[in-house]
DNA sequence: AGTATTTCCGAGTATATGCTCAGGTTACAC
DNA sequence: GTGTAACCTGAGCATATACTCGGAAATACT
């Protein structure tokens, strides 16, 4: 039988490590992860490959980690931070209020290279890794992706006279995921995507201020 | 080391049942692996189980499936069948030259339904199973999904001026698709879906007529 | 009824993966 | 240098799952 839900533990460090040369050793670890993953997929990823790879030895995996999940915990939050970075750097030098489409195209622009950077490691987390949606830092980015919408929300809503429905903001995030997710994960390479986040960001600016 | 590729002949059916008796251990084996996946996931599937479940020896398994993976794709060709058959049933006893936005909405609610009947087990299928899209049946659906939309706008094209840009279709399915997905398997319970759906199939219905 | 065919059974084997533990190695403080 | 703590090693055991195979039981055919 296999595992049903998760603990919390699972996915917890069990110990620091405070040396340079231990904290390589979680570093090779979590990179192994991610090549594995990309490589073989999630049923690929076991600890004794991540060991192989990251050319440490299975004991000092479990010395770090209570399990593969933890480690898979650790690259998504690793990932997260990723984002989050450029998010703020993006949002520092961007002035939305000279051009609402403009800076919603910028955006959807940086969040899709992104996407493309990490196609494959991203593809199998959100295909294949069953508790992905339960780990804090996706929930956390969920979050924290909502409220940067509505900070530039804010920031405009002087200059355009913004009336959206209630529901527009919802619509709005699920449109831009789904068409982002499927632009990157599931589209045949032969459609041109730029053509596409153009038209994307036109509708969603019309959104905004139509309503 | 894992499964990393798929190849064609681990969905086929090893023999095809001829007897009623043998026709029904194969449906009890497909039913017990929906049922196992809504309870304890992929990662709970295993042939042994659903042969337990199923009510039937381990032997009898392997007598018509290469492997649970076989039964997997089975399991949602039948699914992909009860969608096609909700679909053609509703085109049927839709005219939707009367009201392109009724006609919008009363699909999305329909295919919302649907989803909803089979929440946790679509809820495996799209984030657990690593080889979903690569399935015969999940391409066609697609591919039939496209074609029930193209036809309704043929259909509906005499009434409207309908002027859709060429991306237009594209962003269409993808967003429909995305909010479907999240309102189904992501979006809290408190969510009120009937608004949801109400402001989407508006929306959908302004991008086909005004472009 | 007798025979052939289909269907079913389940103990048993092979293999993969999770995880431990006793002991060796390296870094650091004094 | 010496002692202590941190770090690393990998053979090996426990467990789970995939899959086989010889034969029994049910069904179909004539």
């Amino acid at each position: 039988m296999g595992q049903i839900r998760w603990k919390v533990s699972d996915f917890a460090v069990k110990k620091e490590p405070g040396q340079a040369r231990s904290k390589a050793s979680v570093q090779a670890m979590v990179q192994a992860c991610a090549r594995i993953l990309e490589r073989r997929g999630y049923a690929g990823l076991s600890t004794n490959a991540i060991a192989e790879v990251a050319g440490v030895s299975i004991g000092s995996v479990y010395e770090y980690f209570p399990g593969k999940d933890a480690i898979v915990a650790r690259l998504v939050q690793d990932m997260v931070a990723e984002v989050r970075a450029m998010l703020e750097g993006r949002l520092a030098l961007t002035d939305s209020r000279n051009d609402l489409n403009s800076a919603m195209r910028y955006f959807l622009g940086a969040i899709y290279r992104l996407m493309r950077k990490h196609r494959e490691l991203l593809r199998v987390l959100v295909f294949q890794v069953p508790y992905l949606h339960q780990l804090p830092a996706t929930r956390q980015l969920e979050i924290e992706l909502q409220q940067v919408l509505m900070a530039g929300l804010d920031y405009t809503r002087e200059q355009y006279a913004l009336s959206a429905q209630p529901h527009t903001l919802y619509l709005m995030t699920t449109s831009v995921a789904g068409t982002l997710m499927h632009l990157v994960l599931v589209a045949p390479p032969a459609m041109e995507p730029e053509g596409i986040l153009d038209a994307l960001a036109e509708k969603m600016t019309a959104w905004l201020i139509e309503g």
